[in-house]
DNA sequence: CGTAGATATCGATGATTGTCGATATGTGGC
DNA sequence: GCCACATATCGACAATCATCGATATCTACG
């Protein structure tokens, strides 16, 4: 089970004691999202015209090196919160706005 | 303005970009999150009895040194998301709700 | 006071991580 | 085929982190 999958099937943190397999799977998603870049581009992303955005727009926004973006990106797409898709030369992004939905209900959101 | 104040104040992150100032306000937050024994922590305290827990009760629930418990709650303590209140020889934490919840809301909630 | 027990702090250590420059891979145009 | 360009991978390095044992601090009770 992905931490993706994991994140959607489970009663909020606070309501029930989280067994250490799930903690140890939803740990990852939420590892990947605690970074200041990585936050930014989750938002970048989410934020953009038509949900997508390409890499190329995404390293302008950055006083970072282009493999660096490209490993936060990686990060990001490895536990499932972002979608890629190449056309072309160029590589698009888009929020799995499900996961992270997903994630905002297992944490602190009233009902789902 | 601390961790739990910038995540009160913002937009969902789908909504606007995330500036450098706030995305590095919030990522501490999600960096005490992302760590399945602080996860668990903090699951335990929110779903027991009375919305608290001693500190005693949280070493038994872990094959963990006393101290790296101690360790676990103080992150989770510094970020904002446990209080703490020490009643005789016994320290009780007990989740910052609030916080809990603005920071799900900041993730995945749908309209503002 | 002195002792016992609960919790926190300290210092060390191995593992993980963010970043970079160099380089590889893939794509479209000539 | 070759070149320019967009993106990814690799290897290295400094910084951060989770964990531990040892020890300090605090509290209640004789």
């Amino acid at each position: 089970m992905t931490p993706v999958e994991t994140v959607a099937c489970c009663s909020p943190l606070s309501q029930d004691p989280l067994s250490r397999e799930v903690a140890e799977r939803i740990a990852p998603l939420l590892k990947a999202l605690a970074d200041p870049v990585r936050l930014r581009l989750l938002s970048l992303v989410a934020s953009h015209a038509d949900g997508e955005a390409c890499v190329c727009d995404l390293n302008d926004a950055f006083d970072l090196s282009q493999p660096t973006i490209s490993h936060h990106l990686k990060v990001l797409h490895e536990v499932g919160l972002l979608d890629r898709e190449k056309r072309g030369v160029w590589v698009y992004y888009r929020v799995n706005a499900a996961a992270l939905s997903d994630l905002g209900a297992l944490l602190g959101r009233v009902a789902g």
